[in-house]
DNA sequence: CTGATATAACACATATATGTGTTTATGCTA
DNA sequence: TAGCATAAACACATATATGTGTTATATCAG
């Protein structure tokens, strides 16, 4: 896992995503489907278990209609 | 490296860092020194030779007194 | 020319994200 | 109950970020 220290940026990130994702109508799956993303890691990232990259948050917003800045304001 | 399709995203941010952290007046040694990030990794990121983790880009966000809000609208 | 500053470019070990697959658990509904 | 959808929880291989060091390059001031 990564540092003690960056896990409440990671849960909290996690949860913001869900929120989002679940006002999106989306199920974890169709996000996975629309990120080409596996929804593994979907899952991994909504319970704050991992530390997404650049790439993959830029994937995930593009998904969401949304963008980088708007995912990333939580 | 990451894949083909990333590079795109990988080397706009890292212009876009480079160039807020320049504004900001500080160096490579001194971004990193703040961030608590090594300097060589500063240095690959603002390359586009890597692809950041979520902790890494706020630990940055941090350092330049912003947030990742702002500094992922690029 | 010399020294200082800043950045790039190497090498290397280790941690961890990514990607794929399978299995389990839970809630809902017919 | 049985079936379905959703999500969690495993395992595993591979790619790559992270972290630490060292060396090279370029620019600029003295």
């Amino acid at each position: 896992m990564t540092k003690v220290r960056d896990r409440k940026l990671l849960t909290q990130f996690g949860k913001h995503l869900r929120k989002v994702r679940i006002a999106s109508g989306l199920s974890q799956e169709d996000l996975a489907n629309d990120s080409d993303i596996p929804i593994n890691q979907v899952g991994r990232i909504e319970r704050g278990e991992i530390n997404p990259s650049l790439s993959t948050l830029n994937s995930i917003a593009k998904a969401l209609e949304s963008d980088l800045s708007h995912l990333l304001d939580f």
